[in-house]
DNA sequence: TACGCGTGGGA
DNA sequence: TTCCCAAGCGT
């Protein structure tokens, strides 16, 4: 193995890494949470989201005992939100059977739901300080290019080479354990980066095998998204005399389950039939969006539709600009933006 | 093992 | 515009 790698790395975290993230310096609470929003998610993104959901949950016991809406419309707009069904339903986990706090063992961790051996490595070194192994996209990336890791990186031939070698460069100790994991995730999003990496600043150019090939660009090699085929959905807006409308709770698992809209189906006909029987019911087209999701694309007609609040037997009404529950990031948008036609 | 699961940033 | 992909996990 490389000689004084971690040594090196940490001297380097210690300068010119990252210290003044808002959940740093915290507590493995405040850490459980980051990792879970920080799943697939920039550090850009997640900061304020972060802040806003530490001060309305301050605890495992506060999240536990907190309403899953209240939990969803915190998480609104960030994506992924079974990350925050999951999160909401380990701290119940937590609160009955940890006597109300994260464990602090790896095993115990993995067994929660949401937490997989990554996030459980990161809250045992970055959350308690004892010696914990990680494994995201940056130090995949770091890995790659020091070993010449060639291949996906998600299969398990190279899931395996990874993992042990991230295993092996971690030091023992828990607090170099702790500056080792936060070096690796730093040295991958401030130098190693994907594109036009400052190898001229790496503290560990000298053991970097793609460096000393000139072949960085090659690493880690690209993966090949499949495209699925485009989806037309249509948004159908019921609004009452007092200018309410009906949002319904989207069903879990699924696209934003657990997040509320207006009714979305794939015909207009259907959606009116459903939800009013068969009274027919003059629509007003209202615009549409294109949206793209993780594995797919949609386009999003809206339509518009006066109706006695008596004749709909389910969701709420509530004027929207009032609803304080979880609305997707997409209709959200929809439903806040003037109306052009 | 492969896929389902959001959103926004950056090239 | 289009594409990749970012502190991954569950099934």
């Amino acid at each position: 193995m490389i000689e004084r790698f971690a040594e090196r790395l940490a001297d380097w975290q210690k300068r010119h890494g990252r210290h003044d993230l808002p959940w740093q310096q915290r507590g493995p609470y405040e850490t459980w949470i980051s990792e879970i929003m920080l799943q697939q998610t920039q550090v850009q993104v997640v900061i304020p989201y972060f802040n806003r959901f530490v001060a309305s949950f301050p605890s495992e016991e506060v999240l536990a005992a907190a309403p899953i809406d209240d939990v969803l419309a915190h998480w609104a707009g960030l994506g992924y939100y079974s990350r925050a069904r999951n999160l909401h339903r380990a701290a119940q986990v937590i609160m009955q059977e940890h006597q109300g706090s994260l464990p602090n063992d790896l095993e115990a961790l993995i067994a929660l739901p949401g937490i997989g051996r990554s996030t459980a490595g990161a809250i045992v070194s970055l959350g308690f300080g004892a010696r914990g192994v990680i494994q995201d996209g940056n130090v995949r990336r770091v890995l790659s290019r020091v070993f010449c890791i060639s291949g996906d990186l998600s299969k398990s031939i190279a899931q395996n080479q990874l993992w042990d070698l991230a295993d092996t460069l971690t030091p023992d100790g828990g607090a170099e354990s702790k500056v080792h994991a936060q070096a690796m995730m730093d040295l991958g999003s401030l130098i190693c980066r994907r594109s036009k990496p400052k190898c001229e600043a790496c503290p560990v150019a000298d053991d970097c095998q793609a460096l000393q090939r000139n072949a960085i660009a090659k690493f880690p090699e690209r993966k090949q998204v499949k495209q699925r085929q485009d989806e037309l959905w249509v948004m159908l807006q019921l609004v009452n005399a007092n200018e309410e409308t009906l949002f319904i709770k989207r069903p879990s698992p699924g696209i934003w389950g657990g997040l509320y809209s207006p009714p979305i189906g794939l015909s207009l006909n259907q959606l009116a039939a459903d939800l009013l029987g068969n009274e027919q019911i003059e629509t007003e087209y209202a615009g549409a969006i294109n949206h793209t999701f993780s594995h797919f694309r949609v386009r999003i007609e809206h339509y518009v539709a006066s109706v006695n609040a008596a004749d709909v037997r389910v969701g709420e009404w509530c004027r929207t600009e009032r609803f304080q529950k979880g609305v997707p990031a997409p209709i959200q948008h929809i439903l806040s933006r003037e109306e052009i036609k």
